[in-house]
DNA sequence: CAAGATTGACTGTTCAATCTTT
DNA sequence: AAAGATTGAACAGTCAATCTTG
């Protein structure tokens, strides 16, 4: 059945302020000679991760197709931001593990990005409750919460 | 300055939903055997403007490059679901017009897009405030009030 | 020269097929 | 056979250069 007029605000709500938040913040970085949005996903997980990760596991971290988690994991391998390693435990797969220079990476990625997150959601902070929003919002990322 | 950890949380909150929202939409799409959201925005453009759009008008209401939004526009046309007329006016310039089978495709999109509107924001209507939700995303979608 | 639009080359993503190890 | 991972071919999107008309 048709969504009402007020879910589809939602909806659209959700996907401008995406899109413009996104826009802002990959247009900064770009302006400041660093990689896009994606790769600081993966540093940040990999950041995190202090035994490192196997492509797999990053991949349901960062949502990307397998094959192209194989592509970017290649590219930032060769600028050596991270560093692979053959898996003892499994023959197939190797580890994923951040280098020094990843580390460091992300943490000046991390100084044009936690700004532009500060001010603009800042901005709404006046009229509306952060968690109420956040809370709602955290309903729908939840993909386990959805029927299959 | 670091954006504190609700603000930090929203703009996550907000990433999430749009994935897995677009993820699911698109992937529902796909299994019907129809085209994308992109092509559906595009779609739903020229559907509301009854004289007909530029690519350039066209271009600032789907956000997409110049570039990218001329070879959208070719492979529509090539299917049929929008026609082009050179403009009038404007030499330089041609009208983009959606076709009768660009209105039903739409029409197509929207029963399996609608519903997918509504059962996923459904679920945080229980607990949370539509408007309230849809008014704090507004403010962020909206570029002009922010400082240049 | 500026605005609308297209094209060629490049980058990044996806699909299907493949290879290896479990 | 299934899981982890990679590769080649096709596709979409971006940047810079270009073309035409205002």
């Amino acid at each position: 059945m048709d969504p009402t007029k007020e879910q589809t605000n939602v909806w659209i709500g959700i996907s401008l302020a995406q899109r413009e938040l996104h826009r802002a913040i990959d247009g900064a970085l770009r302006e400041a000679n660093l990689p896009s949005l994606k790769w600081y996903d993966v540093l940040w997980e990999l950041d995190r991760a202090t035994d490192g990760l196997r492509p797999f596991e990053l991949k349901s971290l960062v949502l990307f197709e397998q094959s192209n988690l194989s592509r970017v994991v290649q590219r930032m391998v060769k600028e050596r931001l991270i560093g692979e390693h053959p898996s003892r435990k499994d023959g197939r797969g190797k580890v994923l593990m951040i280098t020094d220079s990843g580390r460091e990476l992300r943490r000046r990625m991390w100084k044009v990005y936690g700004p532009l997150i500060r001010q603009n959601i800042e901005r709404i902070e006046d009229s509306f409750d952060l968690r109420v929003v956040a809370g709602a919002l955290s309903v729908l990322a939840d993909r386990k919460s959805r029927k299959p």
